[in-house]
RNA sequence: GCUCCCAUCGUCCAGCGGCCUAGGACUCCGCCCUUUCAAGGCGGCGACGCGGGUUCGAAUCCCGUUGGGAGCACCA
């Protein structure tokens, strides 16, 4: 059997990262079996669904490289792909299931049957009670005249109803522990417990993947494809699988209005799309019991569904930091540099276009900021201080308050004279002299002797490497800045 | 309330009857390396919720219990 699997979101909102965490694992079980993946957009709720959305969700699942074989975007031969160009489709499936009996007008109002609940001594949230089942044709000429339109449910079997889930084994739901679900409403329109298994049967899907919050109303949709294998629709029901939650903090769901739900906020941060691919992937699989960070071919390759967890699983930031800065310092030299710029920009460190000046400072340094990060934003403060004008040039308050006390004078002008006298300007000459000078000569210790210098070129008790920075720096540029953290330690001295 | 799901270190994952004095990763804490910060190396803290079974043998199977979670719309 050819696998056809598929993602089909609804849009509304941002691009949640359990949402896409579902289409990867749709993406990589359909990849790996060599099979098919369907992309279709439900967006039968009009008053929810925005083609902002849209675009969003494609942006995210593109920027992921994730992508489909069929969709409203490609075509294919079961389109079309969006739910709403479907209406006549499920009109015409809704009329034969009501034909064959499966379907059942319904004339009771939400009101009227939790009224009839508690009439019964019932609690009203036990739902529908199947009251309109057996109406009689004269019974419902009458509520008609009355001016009411009836909706369509779907007759459930009186039985129990089984599955073998493909992550949490064999699962039953208790006959009559489900009401007879509407799937059409009373203006006609489709609901999505008709409009997703009827899609889902008509695009020919054989394995459904999706949340775990879908789960209570499986039984009620494999009834329905039951339904539609009656009246000859399709041969058999699909398979099913549960994916976990994905939590966020404290033990609830990983909230739409937590930032850390939003894939976009991670990626403004810097993840690369190889790092929080990865990440997303660990939630609720793993590769092998020794190891956490994989490519993507190599998801693709072992990725297997029955081996997916059905625990909740927390969306652990750190622990995706960890991962995405194993997947940056993988990247070659170039590429690092490539994509960092955008962070740049942002940040302000570098202008709209940089220059090939600008450029190539940035790929001197690259290497040494590539392996200080775990997502890219965090290079801007590591080279801001190479793209300030000289004259904005402003160490930071805390760290020329720790560095830069009066006692370091005599350090930095042994610093300056060293410096001064080197007729090679490189990382090499640089550290020769001032440890000459600083260590040798004036028995300091490194750390102590490098740290004021460090500040007062770098404007930061942390940044890369202090020689090749001020090499890269050039050597006007580093001199005026020590010379002029001399001239502050004086000032405040005096 | 009803129905269903889940249950191994703080977190995620491994374990699918003996290889487990339970393994890896993240976090945290030491040490090494070191001009800072990282990276890297080494080490440490740290878990099978509880009770019954089944079995020669259970983290692994069954039942119960407790604890979490979700769903219960003319939303998806």
């Amino acid at each position: 059997m050819t696998v056809r699997a598929r993602f089909c979101p609804s849009p509304t909102g941002a691009p949640h990262v359990g949402l896409i965490r579902t289409a990867l694992f749709n993406w990589a079980f359909a990849r790996h079996n060599g099979g098919t993946l369907v992309f279709r957009i439900e967006d039968t709720d009009a008053s929810r669904d925005s083609e902002e959305s849209y675009q969003a969700l494609l942006d995210a699942l593109d920027w992921l490289g994730i992508d489909w074989d069929e969709g409203p975007d490609v075509g294919g031969a079961y389109g079309p792909y969006r739910q709403s160009e479907r209406g006549e489709i499920y009109a015409d499936i809704a009329g034969r299931l009501l034909e064959a009996g499966e379907l059942y007008e319904a004339f009771s109002t939400t009101e009227e049957v939790a009224e009839r609940r508690r009439a019964a001594g019932q609690d009203p949230q036990l739902g529908y009670d199947n009251a309109d089942r057996d109406l009689t044709e004269e019974r419902k000429a009458e509520l008609r005249a009355q001016g009411r339109s009836p909706v369509l449910r779907l007759r459930m079997p009186d039985r129990d109803l089984t599955w073998h889930d493909l992550v949490r084994g064999e699962i039953t739901f208790q006959a009559g522990s489900v009401p007879d679900p509407v799937v059409v409403r009373g203006n006609g329109d489709p609901l999505y417990t008709l409009t997703n298994p009827v899609d889902d049967a008509l695009m020919r899907i054989t394995h459904v993947l999706r949340g775990e919050d879908l789960l209570p109303s499986t039984p009620r949709q494999i009834a329905l494809y039951e339904a539609l294998c009656r009246i000859g629709v399709i041969e058999e029901v699909p398979a099913f699988g549960h994916l976990p939650y994905v939590m966020g903090e404290g033990n609830k769901k990983l909230s739409k209005r937590d930032p850390q739900s939003n894939v976009f906020h991670h990626r403004e941060r810097g993840f690369i799309p190889e790092g929080l691919l990865n990440y997303l992937a660990l939630l609720g699989w793993s590769i092998a019991d020794d190891r956490d960070v994989f490519t993507v071919p190599e998801l693709v390759g072992a990725f297997e569904i029955g081996q997916v967890s059905a625990n909740p699983a927390r969306f652990d930031v750190k622990k995706a930091e960890s991962i995405n800065g194993t997947h940056v310092r993988a990247l070659d030299t170039e590429d690092f540099t490539r994509r960092v710029v955008p962070y740049l920009i942002a940040a302000g460190v570098l202008p709209e276009e940089p220059s090939h000046e600008q450029l190539a400072t940035l790929r001197a340094i690259a290497p040494m900021v590539q392996e200080r990060v775990a997502v890219l934003s965090e290079a801007a403060p590591l080279v801001d201080f190479l793209f300030v004008d000289e004259q904005d040039f402003a160490p930071e308050e805390a760290a020329v308050a720790k560095a830069l006390k009066p006692d370091v004078g005599p350090a930095l002008d042994a610093a300056v004279s060293a410096l001064e006298s080197l007729d090679r300007w490189d990382a090499e000459s640089i550290e020769n002299a001032l440890k000459g000078v600083l260590v040798e000569e004036l028995g300091w210790k490194p750390r102590k002797a490098f740290t004021p210098i460090r500040v007062a070129v770098t404007g930061r008790t942390v940044s890369p490497p202090l020689f090749e920075s001020m090499e890269i720096l050039g050597r006007e540029r580093a001199l005026r800045r020590v010379n002029k953290a001399r001239e502050r330690t004086v000032a405040a001295d005096a």
